[in-house]
DNA sequence: CGGACAAGCTGA
DNA sequence: CAGCTTGTCCGG
C-alpha cells in the first residue's frame, strides 16, 4: 500500500440495477490507460465485476473500506460517449452501464493501431455527390429523400468529403444491417476512402479512423474526434433496440452531433413519423426521387373471387416474362403477410372493401355493426359502395400457395421461412414467403405483393406508411447490373385509387407521410406526443409514482401501461423522479401504443 | 445483479 | 432442529 497519495477513481459497474457509480484505488503496479471511461475489473460485494471509469474519486469512501482495481480490461470509450451514455440512459430510462457496455468493445482492447494515411477525398462530380456535400455543411438535423432504389454511393462520398472538409474527425456512417455495413466498406475502399466496419474495428475506430460504418451501437462509435454522422436508410426499424432500453440510433446520432456541433443526416426512402416531424427535408430533388422508385404495376384484384386462387392472370404473364429475362437465380418472389393478418370483410354484391369512414383501416364485424379496431368507430353493416347489407369475409388460402405458384410458371418454386438459408434455396427460380423474403433474398426480377390490402388495412397505425416503405425496398431487389435494366415490383390489390398505391406508382410518399403524422397527431400519438410502455408486475406501481408528477397514463391490454407527455424531456424527467419501484417493471420509452 | 444472511416451512 | 426455500438488504 502507498499510502495517501494513491489514486482514486469513480467506478459505474455493469451491475446495473446498484444505480451509482462506487469509489477504488488504483494499485500503484497498475498497467493499462486510465481515463474517462477506460475498463476495468472491480472487486464487489464477494465478486468480480466489470466498470467503466467515470471520473475522479468522490472521497466518499471511507479509507478503511476502499477496495482495489484489480486490473485493467484496457481501453473504453472515449470521454464524450461517456456522458452520451449518461444521457441516453435518461433518455429512455436505462442504466448508464447498458450504454457503456454498448459502446464498449467485445474483447479487451490494450492497444491502438495506427490511422492509415488520408489522401483528400473528393466530392464525386454528381447530382447525388454534390446533395451529399450539401447535408454535411448543413448546421442542424436533416432528413434528406432519395429513391428506395437509389444507389447512396456517391452521396455518402460526397458527404464524407464535405464534412471532413469542414473538420478533419472520424465520419460517422450508420446502415441498418451488418451486411450493408460490410458491402459499403469494401465499395468506399475501392473508392479509395480509408473505411472500416466497427462491429471488428472497435480499435481502429476508437484511434480516430477517418471512416466507421457501422449499424445501430456505431451511434456510440468510439470515435476520438467526430467530424459528422449519416443514417442510411433512416426509416428501417432495426435503427431502434427493441428491448428496453429501447434506444433509437438516430436520436442518440442528433443529440452526439447537437453536442459537438457536427452535421447529422438522415437519408430515406420512405420517412417514418419521427423522421418526418424532424425537418422540412428541404433539399428534395422530385427527379432524382422518382428515377429512384421502381417501376410498379398494379394488378386489379377488385372483381377476382378469391376461390380461383392468389394470382391473377397479370401475375401469371409478368411472372413468366421476368423468368425469362432473369435466366438464373431467383426470378420472382411473392410476399403474403401471414402475421398480424387483417380479417378483411367486402360487399357480397359489389366486392367494395369495408372500411373505417373516419380512419379507413379495414373494420371488424361487430354484432349489429361494423367497428373499426384503430378509432372504435362504429356504423352499421352497410356497403359504402351499393349500400347493400350482406358482407363476405376473404379468407385467404396460404396452404398451397408454392404449389400454386409452381404450377402457374412451371418452375422449382421454394418457400422462405425466416429460417431460410441461400443453400436451402436449391435450384429455385420462384419464393414464396412474408416480408423476410427482402432480407433473405437479394435479386429477383419480379417481386410481388400478392395481399396488399391486408397490410394496408392493418389497424396498425403506420401500417400505410410502412407499407410503402416495404414496396419501395422491394423494389432494390429488382435492380439490374445496368440502370436502365430494371425489373418490376406487382401490387395485387382491391384498392387501386388508395394513397399508399398512387405514391408507389408515382415515386413521391409526401402525402402518405402527412396523413400519417395527422392520424398521430389526432390520436395523441407518437412522435407528437411522447409515450412508453410498462410492462410487469411493477407497472401499476410506476404509472402512480409518474402520475403523481403530472404524466397522463392510458391503460393498454394485459396489464401493460401507457404513460403519455408532450416532450420527452418530460416523459424522461418524471421516469427518473419516479425511480423504480419495488417490483420488476420494463420500461419501453418511444414505443408504439397498438 | 447476486451473495449473505435471516426468517419461514417441513418432516423425522 | 437440521436442511431447505424464500425474502430482503446492500455494495465504496
Amino acid at each position: 500500500m502507498s499510502g495517501d497519495d494513491q489514486r482514486i477513481v469513480s467506478v459505474i459497474t455493469e451491475v446495473g440495477a446498484l444505480g451509482r457509480p462506487l469509489d477504488y484505488a488504483v494499485p500503484d503496479a497498475f498497467r493499462g490507460p486510465l481515463e474517462l471511461g477506460s475498463r476495468v475489473r472491480i472487486p464487489l460485494h464477494g465478486r468480480s465485476v466489470e466498470g467503466w471509469v467515470v471520473g475522479p474519486g468522490t472521497g466518499e469512501a471511507a479509507p478503511s473500506t476502499l477496495r482495489m482495481v484489480s486490473k485493467s480490461m484496457g481501453f473504453g470509450p472515449p470521454a464524450d460517449v461517456v456522458d452520451l451514455c449518461h444521457w441516453a440512459a435518461w433518455r429512455w430510462a436505462g442504466t448508464d452501464a447498458r450504454f457503456l457496455s454498448s459502446a464498449s468493445p467485445g474483447i479487451n482492447v490494450t492497444a491502438l493501431p495506427r490511422c492509415g494515411s488520408i489522401t483528400p477525398i473528393l466530392v464525386p462530380d454528381s447530382a447525388l455527390g454534390l446533395l451529399g456535400s450539401t447535408l454535411a455543411t448543413t448546421p442542424h438535423p436533416v432528413v434528406e429523400r432519395v429513391g428506395p432504389v437509389t444507389d447512396p454511393l456517391d452521396l455518402v462520398l460526397g458527404f464524407i468529403a464535405g464534412a471532413r472538409a469542414a473538420h478533419e474527425g472520424s465520419v460517422v456512417v450508420l446502415v441498418p444491417g451488418l451486411g450493408y455495413a460490410g458491402r459499403l466498406t469494401r465499395r468506399l475502399a475501392q473508392r479509395g476512402v480509408p473505411a472500416v466496419a466497427l462491429a471488428d474495428a472497435w480499435d481502429a475506430a476508437r484511434a480516430g479512423w477517418p471512416v466507421v460504418v457501422g449499424t445501430r451501437t456505431a451511434a456510440l462509435a468510439p470515435v476520438p474526434d467526430l467530424a459528422g454522422m449519416l443514417v442510411l436508410d433512416a426509416e428501417d426499424d432495426r435503427f431502434r433496440s427493441e428491448s428496453a432500453p429501447t434506444w433509437s440510433a438516430i436520436d442518440l446520432a442528433i443529440e452526439r452531433c447537437g453536442r459537438s456541433g457536427r452535421p447529422v443526416a438522415m437519408v430515406t426512402g420512405c420517412p417514418t413519423a419521427s423522421l418526418a416531424v424532424l425537418d422540412d427535408q428541404r433539399f428534395v430533388d422530385r427527379s432524382l426521387e422518382q428515377d429512384g422508385w421502381p417501376r410498379v404495376i398494379i394488378a386489379d384484384r377488385t372483381n377476382a373471387d378469391p376461390r380461383t386462387g392468389w394470382f391473377s392472370e397479370e401475375m401469371a404473364r409478368l411472372g413468366a416474362a421476368a423468368l425469362e429475362e432473369q435466366v438464373d437465380g431467383v426470378a420472382v418472389a411473392c410476399i403474403l403477410n401471414r402475421t398480424g393478418r387483417a380479417k378483411l370483410l367486402a360487399c357480397r354484391r359489389c366486392s367494395e372493401l369495408a372500411r373505417c369512414g373516419a380512419c379507413s383501416a379495414a373494420v371488424a364485424l361487430g354484432d349489429e355493426e361494423l367497428v373499426c379496431p384503430r378509432c372504435a368507430v362504429t356504423r352499421p353493416i352497410i356497403c359504402s359502395g351499393c349500400g347493400a347489407t350482406a358482407m363476405k369475409r376473404l379468407r385467404p388460402g396460404t396452404a398451397q400457395l408454392a404449389e400454386e405458384l409452381a404450377g402457374l410458371l412451371g418452375v422449382p418454386t421454394a418457400e422462405v421461412t425466416a429460417a431460410t438459408t441461400p443453400a436451402a434455396l436449391g435450384g429455385a427460380r420462384a419464393v414464396v414467403g412474408t416480408e423476410a423474403i427482402l432480407h433473405r433474398i437479394r435479386r429477383a426480377r419480379l417481386v410481388a405483393f400478392l395481399d396488399l390490402d391486408s397490410q394496408l388495412l392493418s389497424a396498425r397505425p403506420g401500417a400505410e406508411l410502412s407499407t410503402l416503405a416495404l414496396i419501395g425496398r422491394a423494389g432494390r431487389l429488382t435492380r439490374g447490373r445496368g440502370d436502365d435494366d430494371s425489373g418490376t415490383v406487382v401490387l395485387q390489390t382491391r384498392l387501386v385509387d388508395h394513397p399508399v398505391v398512387t405514391a408507389a406508382v408515382q415515386g413521391d410518399p409526401s402525402s402518405v407521410v402527412a396523413a400519417d403524422l395527422d392520424l398521430r397527431r389526432v390520436l395523441g400519438l407518437p412522435p407528437v406526443r411522447s409515450a412508453a410502455v410498462l410492462k410487469g408486475p411493477g407497472a401499476a406501481a410506476l404509472s402512480a409514482a409518474a402520475m403523481e408528477l403530472g404524466i397522463e397514463q392510458r391503460p393498454l391490454g394485459d396489464g401493460r401501461i401507457a404513460l403519455l407527455a408532450d416532450t420527452a424531456t418530460l416523459l424522461a424527467d418524471a421516469l427518473q423522479a419516479a425511480g423504480r419501484p419495488k417490483d420488476r417493471v420494463i420500461v419501453a420509452v418511444d414505443a408504439e401504443i397498438a
